[in-house]
DNA sequence: TTGATTTAGTTACAGTCTATAACTAAAATA
DNA sequence: TATTTTAGTTATAGACTGTAACTAAATCAA
């Protein structure tokens, strides 16, 4: 049994558990848009790739396993639309609103996945893994990132601005507490809205939530 | 087969029945404060009270109407500790940092009743069934309630302006575009931060959040 | 190339659930 | 008191997760 090779090449094998693990994930995810979280299932995905449930066992230990790589992913590509977007934008204060309406048009466009993020925590699966955090700390960072140049918030009173503080200095980011603060805030009002635009709350009222959008984006801007 | 009486007064059974729904109600209540809407189940349930499962389907047609009954239920709570505290409140100003406040209070109270009506739609259940639209209505009027006599908001650019106006008269609220608009954000930015409290997000930075609420909530004062 | 070993898959099963059907017993009603 | 309604029962179908025991195939070492 020679020491699980971390930089050797790959064998036939590995490549063979990668597609298979690949392509359980993609049967999720498909799963997963058409009826949310819930609606995913090992049988389900096992009969649609042509083996029997149990089978896939070999590949997660579990469904809540299966979920959480779901959202790890998920966080990974949230993460990386946020960082494109903001390298595209030319400038502190247009590199923020890239980076906001990237985060909205992401989940905008797989609401399912977006859910399975910031939702509920699910049935059984750990929301408070390991992996799980880090990969939600790096999309977070990412946002952060944008702010810490663009900011011009008034700085927060005492005990929240050394909690802030060794916030950001854990994340080593070069942050002030203020410019912390306002990325804080800003991610907050973002969820809001988006979470309630997926959910169909302002088009059950017959708003635009693009406008409505662009409206409270300009508001982070100044508030 | 007498006309199911409407104004009539409740026989015994319907008596007896109502006392039955109530103790279904809790039962699922208790569950869902301990494990979240997808552990609610009928058989449990019926467990608890000492009956089969099954026997629950005469008073609920599906686990589906349960957790339905149970968001309306929330909605009408919810709705009720608003008014309340906006009530109390004395002036516009104070009437709806008041209710801000109390919103917030009532999700941290019951995180999981908050999930129910704001989170992900749940499996099966159906999320637009009119009963459940008009409750979250009925809450939301209150909040817009507090707002129609606070408001120095900006009026909103023309294609919103009108839609905001005309959602606002859909339920008899006198109030215009402006108030409307700074209703329906200052819910989306509330909603956004109880939400990620909720989710623990803010202890996890080794944030305070109350004091993180009252920032946000001077900042919807203003902003 | 052959023989031992690991691994991918199988079926069978235990145990959870929702929901329906068929039936019994009790309560309300005429 | 006789009829009808209703609350409950058990049995069952059909879905799921996850484990166990087993088979067959691929890999590896000699």
């Amino acid at each position: 049994m020679a020491a699980a090779g971390e930089s050797a090449p790959p064998t036939m094998r590995e490549r063979y558990r990668a597609q298979v693990r690949h392509e359980v994930k993609q049967a999720a995810l498909a799963q997963l848009a058409q009826a949310g979280p819930a609606a995913v299932s090992i049988s389900a995905i096992g009969k649609q790739l042509g083996v029997s449930g149990p089978a896939l066992y070999r590949y997660f230990a579990s469904r809540d396993e299966l979920l959480t790589e779901l959202a790890i992913d998920a966080y990974r590509d949230l993460a990386g639309a946020l960082a494109a977007a903001s390298r595209a934008g030319q400038g502190p204060g247009p590199r923020f609103a890239a980076a906001a309406r990237a985060y909205r048009s992401w989940a905008l466009e797989q609401p399912h996945r977006y859910r399975l993020l910031f939702g509920p925590p699910l049935p059984g699966y750990d929301a408070h893994a390991q992996p799980l955090i880090d990969a939600a700390q790096a999309a977070m960072n990412v946002l952060l990132g944008t702010l810490g140049e663009a900011d011009q918030a008034t700085a927060p009173p005492e005990p929240l601005a050394s909690q802030l503080a060794s916030w950001a200095r854990s994340y080593d980011h070069l942050a002030g507490p203020a410019v912390a603060m306002h990325a804080i805030l800003a991610w907050s009002r973002l969820h809001g809205f988006v979470s309630l635009e997926i959910a169909g709350n302002y088009a059950s009222m017959g708003l635009d939530p693009a406008r409505l959008f662009e409206i409270e984006l300009a508001a982070l801007g100044t508030g």
